[in-house]
RNA sequence: GCCCGGAUGGCGGAAUUGGUAGACGCGCUUGACUCAAAAUCAAGUUAUCGCAAGGUAGUGCAGGUUCGAUUCCUGUUCCGGGCACCA
C-alpha cells in the first residue's frame, strides 16, 4: 500500500466539506482564539507561491489551537472593491462585478487546493451590498460624531450642539478651523446653513476642499503616482492642481491614542516604528511675528521644534500657498512673486520630490524679531510645506541644513549662535552647544534653553508650546465607480445623512466608467443618481477593510454590523498575519475605526489586533539564457535569426576572450555544417526565461523549444552535456517569467507536501527567494512517515503492541519540540522536529499504534490530509481535527545522565557521561581522572573547573 | 540623508537565557539492490594538515568584555526594507 496523496487529499477534502468540518459556532462556553489573515484583493493574476505563505502559517496555528481545545475563528473573505478592477473595465469593457467574480472563483479554487481550515460560511466580499450596508452605516456614525478632547473620545455630534447652544465653543476649539470662535448667542444667531458648515468642521468624517491632480485632456483626476514630471503617465498631457470637494476622516484626532495603543499590542519593532514615524509627533512652539510696517497683515505664526535658536533667525520662509503671502508682498516684488508662483504651480508633487531644487522669492516684507528688534526678511519657497505646522518657518541657517543651503543660494547672511559647533560650510543641528549672540539665552546649553525660550514667549504672549503631527487627515473619497457609495444627500450645499433604514445605498449598474463633467466620479453620469442629489464620490479601498474582522464574528446579522455579544466573545484578533505593505495604511485605519467603535460603545475593545506577524516576501529566482548575436562571414547573421544559438552560462566569457571565440566558432561551424564560417564580434544578450522549464539551473531543452515559436529551432552550446542557466533573485512577477503557480506543485506532490515545504523554507517573517528544489525532501519525509504504517510489499505494518520506554521517549521528545516550535511560530523547526521524530522511529523500527497515533495528531496542523487518513487507518472514529493534542508526559523526558562536553580553555575536547545530579567535587574528580584531560594539563594542576549543570564543563589550565 | 532589520558550509537554514557551531533538508560523493533507470537503503560531506588518532582555523570585517561569544559592547563593510524638504 503506497502513499497515494492524490486520492487521499481528494477524499478528505470532499469529506471535510460534506461534514462541515470547519464550521465554527459562537459557542461562548469554550475559550476562543481568533486567527486572521489579511484578506486578499482578488486580482486577475491569481496566486503565486508567495501568497499562501502567510495563509499556511495561520492555518497551522489555527488547527493547532483547535487541537488544544480552543474554539477557533479562522475566516477568509475578499477585499473586492478597488481600482484595478475599474481600470480593467475601462480597458476591456468588462464590468468590475463580473471580473471580480471571475477572479474570486479562481482564487477560491486555488485556495481550496491547499486545504485551508476556513469557515467559508462566514465569508463575504466588501462589495456585497449586505456587507457595505454596514460600511456605510459606520461611515454615518463617523459623520455623526466629533472628538471631545476633554473626554478624549468620540461622542455624538448632538452633544456638541447641546454644549455650544449653552456656552459657545470656547471649551471646544474647532479642529477644522482654530480661529472659529463663537458664543452661545453667536450660535443662536447663525442660520441653519452656517451651523451645518460649522458642525462639518467638527465631524470625524467631514467634507472639505482639497487639491487633486486634474488632467484636462483625459478629463479625469489622477492619483499622484499617475502623474510623472507634471504630465500624465498616459499620453503625457499636462496636469494641474485643482481644488475639489473631498471627504476626509479626522484620523489626526486619534493620533495620540494610535501612538499609545502601540504599547499594548504585540507587533514587530519595525512595524511600530513605521507607524510611529508616520504619525510623526513632534514637540515645539508656535511663535507670532509682527510684520514691519504692516499692522493690518496680522501676525506671522511659525512652528519650530527649536525655540532655543530664536536668536539665530536670519530670515523667514512661508509656503507659496500661505494665506498671508498675498498681503505682505510689496509692490516692488509683485512681478517677481507672480513669476515664482506660476513656476511653483507648474511643478507637480512628484517633480518637487524628485528634483529638490533650491528656489524661492523675496516678498519684500520684514518680520520684527520680538526680542532683538531686528528686521528679518520674509521669503517664500516651495521647501516649506503648506500642510505642516503653520506653513511658515523661522529659518536658522547655522542649525538647519535646508535653511543653510537656502541662505547660501540666495546669499543671505548667517548668524552663528553655536560658536565652534558651526564651521561655516554646513549647518549643525546640535542641541549641546552653549548659545551665543542669543540675548537672554546666552550661556545656556541649547537643550536647556528650549523650555526657557518657550517660557519667555508665553510670558510675552507671543508664543506657546505646541505639539504637531506629520500625519494628515485621511482623504476618504475617490472619483471612481467601483467602491462604496456615500449615504449622503446634498441640498443647497449642505450634506446630510441618508436615514439608516435606506441602507444599503446600492451602487447602480453602469456601462461607462468615465468621469463626470466636473471631474466627479462616474456616478455623476447616472441621471437617477444625480436626480436624488446623492454624493457622486465613492469610498476608498480601505473603507471596507477597516472593520472586516468584526463582520466575521457575526456575518449574517441583518440588525447590526456585529452584535455586541459576538464581538465581546471573539474580542481582539489574537493573531493577525499579513505583509508589511499595509503597515501604515490599512493597519492605522482599522485601528482608528476600532477605537471609534469602542468610543461609541459598539464594541468592547479598542485595539483590533493583539498580535501581528508579518510574513516575508517570497522573491522570484529568475533564470536566464544567453543568446549569441552572431556576425561574420557568409549569411551567418541571417541563419542565426531562424536558428538562434544559446551558450551555457559557464561558457559565456568576455566576447573578446580568444578561447571563448574558438569554442563558439567550432560549435557554430558544427551547427550550421559549414567549416568556412569565420566569426567576429560575438555579442551576448541575456534573456529571462520561464523558471518552470528549468530544473534547478539545467534547462529542459525540449521544453524551451516549445516555449516560444521563435525558439523552435534553437541550438545550444553545452557544458558537460547540459545547458546551465544564469540565475538572479528578483521580485516575483509575470513579466520576469519567474512566478511559480502553487497548483502545479500541489498537483505533483500534494497539498500536504506543499504546505510543509513552504514552512520548511525558513522563518515565516523572513523574505527569501523561491526554490522548488528542496520540495522532494519534504515529500520523501511524508513517504517515510507512511512506511511507519504501511509497507509496499507487506501492507499494514503498524501493531497494537505496547510501546517500550525508548519509543515513548522518542514520541514525547518530538511532541515537546513540535509544540514549542509551533508556539514560537517557528514552523520550519517544527517541520524539522517532525522529520527527526520519524527518522528516530524508523531507526527504532517502531510501528506501535499508541506512539504513531500521537505522531499523527501533532502532524495534523502541518499535513492534515495524510494525518486524517492515517488516523482513520489506525481505526479511530471521528476526525483527527477534533482530537486532543497529546500532553507531554514529563517522566519520559527526564534523563539521569548527560554526555557533557568537556572544554579545555573554552575549546571542546571530549565528552564525558556524568550523572545529572553530580556535585562540583564529583565532577572535578571524574574530569581530572580522564586521560585526555590529563594530557592537556600536562602535569599542571587546573586553575579552575567550571561546571554548569546540564550544560557543559570547562577546565581552565 | 535618516530610521529599522540582516550577514552562519556548495544552497535553504538550526543553535529558545552567553555554554558541544553547522540540527533538519537540498545538493554532491561512494556503496547496496537493479540488465538498466527510478524509488529505496547504507556511509560520508565547513575548510585545512594527516593513512589514522588527532591537530589548526572557522558564524561579513577589526577590536573589546568573559573561564567560555553566532549570541553582549564599540567601530566598520555589504545587503534588504521603510521614510524622505515635516521646520
Amino acid at each position: 500500500m503506497e502513499y497515494n496523496f492524490g486520492d487521499i487529499e481528494k477524499k478528505w477534502q470532499q469529506r471535510w466539506i460534506a461534514e462541515g468540518a470547519y464550521k465554527v459556532s459562537n459557542d461562548t462556553s469554550r475559550p476562543k482564539y481568533y486567527v486572521l489573515d489579511m484578506f486578499p484583493y482578488p486580482s486577475g493574476a491569481g496566486l503565486h507561491v508567495g501568497h499562501p505563505l502567510g495563509y499556511i502559517a495561520s492555518d497551522i496555528f489555527a488547527r493547532y489551537k483547535r487541537l488544544k481545545g480552543f474554539n477557533v475563528l479562522h475566516p477568509m473573505g475578499y477585499d473586492a472593491f478597488g481600482l484595478p478592477a475599474e481600470q480593467y473595465a475601462i480597458d476591456h469593457g468588462i464590468h468590475p462585478a463580473v471580473s471580480t467574480e471571475n477572479n474570486i472563483t479562481n482564487f477560491r479554487k486555488q485556495l481550496d487546493n491547499i486545504a485551508f481550515s476556513f469557515d467559508w460560511d462566514r465569508s463575504f466580499r466588501t462589495s456585497d451590498p449586505g456587507y457595505y450596508k454596514w460600511t456605510q452605516w459606520i461611515f454615518l456614525q463617523l459623520f455623526d460624531s466629533w472628538y471631545d478632547k476633554r473626554e478624549n473620545k468620540a461622542v455624538p455630534i448632538e452633544w456638541l450642539v447641546r454644549i455650544i447652544e449653552k456656552e459657545g465653543n470656547a471649551a471646544h476649539p474647532c479642529p477644522g478651523d482654530a480661529s472659529l470662535r463663537f458664543t452661545a448667542a453667536g450660535w443662536a444667531a447663525f442660520d441653519d446653513r452656517r451651523r451645518q458648515e460649522i458642525l462639518m468642521h467638527y465631524r470625524l468624517a467631514y467634507c472639505g476642499y482639497g487639491e487633486v491632480n486634474w488632467c484636462e485632456a483625459l478629463g479625469t483626476v489622477l492619483a499622484n503616482d499617475e502623474v510623472i514630471n507634471g504630465v500624465s503617465e498616459r499620453g503625457g498631457y499636462p496636469v494641474v492642481k485643482k481644488k475639489l470637494r473631498q471627504w476626509y476622516l479626522r484620523i489626526t484626532d486619534y493620533a495620540d491614542r494610535l501612538l499609545q495603543g502601540l504599547e499594548t499590542v504585540d507587533y514587530s519593532d519595525a512595524m511600530k516604528e513605521m507607524q510611529t514615524n508616520w504619525i510623526g509627533k513632534s514637540f515645539g512652539a508656535e511663535i507670532d511675528f509682527d510684520i514691519v510696517g504692516q499692522p493690518e497683515a496680522g501676525k506671522l505664526r511659525v512652528y519650530t521644534t527649536r525655540p532655543d535658536t530664536l536668536f539665530g533667525v536670519d530670515f523667514m520662509v512661508i509656503s507659496p500657498e500661505h494665506a498671508l503671502l498675498d498681503t505682505v508682498v510689496t509692490p516692488a516684488q509683485r512681478a517677481a512673486m507672480d513669476d515664482y508662483l506660476t513656476y511653483v504651480k507648474s511643478r507637480s508633487e512628484r517633480e518637487r520630490m524628485a528634483e529638490k531644487k533650491i528656489t524661492g522669492c523675496f516678498t519684500g516684507a520684514y518680520a520684527l524679531h520680538p526680542f532683538s528688534g531686528l528686521h528679518i526678511p520674509v521669503w517664500t519657497s516651495e521647501y516649506v510645506l503648506a500642510g505642516y505646522g503653520t506653513g511658515a518657518i523661522m529659518a536658522v541657517p547655522c542649525g538647519d541644513e535646508r535653511d543653510f543651503k537656502f541662505a547660501r543660494h540666495f546669499d543671505l547672511p548667517v548668524t552663528n549662535i553655536i560658536g565652534d559647533y558651526f564651521n561655516g560650510v554646513e549647518a549643525n543641528s546640535t542641541k549641546e552647544a552653549i548659545l551665543q549672540n542669543s540675548g537672554f539665552l546666552d550661556g545656556l546649553v541649547m537643550k536647556d534653553a528650549i523650555l526657557i525660550a518657550i517660557h519667555h514667549l508665553e510670558e510675552k504672549g507671543i508664543g506657546s508650546r505646541k505639539v504637531n503631527y506629520r500625519m494628515r487627515d485621511a482623504a476618504f473619497s475617490r472619483q471612481r465607480y467601483w467602491g462604496e457609495p456615500f449615504p449622503i444627500v446634498w441640498k443647497d450645499g449642505v450634506a446630510s445623512a441618508l436615514p439608516e433604514t435606506s441602507l444599503p445605498l446600492e451602487l447602480p449598474h453602469i456601462e461607462k466608467y468615465g468621469p463626470g463633467p466636473e471631474g466627479e466620479g462616474p456616478l455623476a453620469n447616472v441621471p437617477a443618481w444625480t436626480a436624488r442629489h446623492l454624493e457622486t464620490n465613492t469610498m476608498p479601498g480601505y473603507a471596507g477593510s477597516s472593520w472586516y474582522f468584526l463582520r466575521y464574528m457575526d456575518p449574517h446579522n441583518d440588525e447590526t454590523f456585529c452584535s455586541r455579544a459576538a464581538s465581546d466573545y471573539w474580542g481582539q484578533v489574537d493573531l493577525y498575519i499579513g505583509g508589511t505593505e499595509h503597515a501604515v495604511g490599512h493597519l492605522l485605519y482599522s485601528r482608528m475605526w476600532t477605537k471609534f467603535l469602542f468610543d461609541r460603545g459598539f464594541i468592547g475593545h479598542d485595539e483590533p489586533y493583539k498580535r501581528l506577524v508579518n510574513q516575508g516576501m517570497i522573491q522570484g529566482s529568475s533564470r536566464f539564457v544567453y543568446r549569441l548575436e552572431l556576425r561574420g562571414t557568409g549569411n551567418i547573421e541571417e541563419l542565426s535569426k531562424r536558428t538562434p544559438v544559446f551558450v551555457s552560462a559557464g561558457l559565456r566569457g568576455i566576447a573578446t576572450n580568444p578561447q571563448f571565440h574558438e569554442i563558439v566558432s567550432l560549435n557554430v561551424r558544427n551547427i550550421f555544417n559549414d567549416n568556412s564560417i569565420e566569426l567576429e564580434n560575438i555579442a551576448i544578450s541575456e534573456l529571462h526565461i520561464d523558471v518552470n522549464i528549468v530544473d534547478g539551473l539545467e534547462l529542459d531543452l525540449q521544453a524551451f523549444k516549445s516555449w516560444r515559436p521563435e525558439y523552435a529551432y534553437a541550438e545550444f552550446i553545452l557544458e558537460d552535456g547540459k545547458y546551465i542557466c544564469g540565475a538572479e533573485v528578483e521580485k516575483m512577477s509575470k513579466r520576469l517569467y519567474n512566478t511559480v503557480n502553487p497548483d502545479v506543485l500541489v498537483d505533483k506532490f500534494g497539498a500536504d507536501t506543499f504546505r510543509m515545504y513552504e514552512m520548511f523554507l525558513g522563518p515565516v517573517e523572513q523574505s527569501k527567494p523561491w526554490d522548488t528544489k528542496g520540495i522532494e525532501g519534504v515529500h520523501r519525509f511524508l513517504r517515510k512517515l507512511w512506511r511507519l504504517f504501511f509497507d509496499e510489499t507487506r501492507g499494514k505494518v503498524w501493531k497494537t503492541d505496547k510501546p517500550a520506554e525508548p519509543e515513548w521517549k522518542i514520541i514525547y521528545r518530538t511532541i515537546k519540540k513540535v509544540e514549542d516550535a509551533t508556539e514560537r511560530f517557528s514552523f520550519n523547526t517544527g517541520v524539522s522536529a517532525l522529520m527527526i521524530g520519524v527518522n528516530e522511529l524508523t531507526d527504532a523500527k517502531c510501528h506501535k499504534k499508541d506512539v504513531l497515533e500521537k505522531l499523527v495528531i501533532i502532524l495534523t496542523p502541518y499535513a492534515p490530509h495524510v494525518a486524517e487518513e492515517l488516523w482513520e487507518q489506525l481505526g479511530n472514529n471521528g476526525s483527527v481535527l477534533n482530537a486532543a493534542y497529546p500532553a507531554v508526559e514529563g517522566q519520559y523526558l527526564v534523563e539521569l545522565a548527560k554526555n557533557y562536553p568537556v572544554a579545555i580553555n573554552g575549546k571542546t575536547r571530549l565528552e564525558l557521561n556524568i550523572a545529572l545530579d553530580a556535585t562540583q567535587q564529583q565532577v572535578e574528580a571524574i574530569v581530572l581522572a580522564d586521560d585526555t584531560v590529563q594530557k592537556w594539563l600536562a602535569g599542571n594542576p587546573p586553575k579552575k573547573v567550571i561546571y554548569v549543570k546540564n550544560k557543559m564543563i570547562n577546565v581552565v589550565v
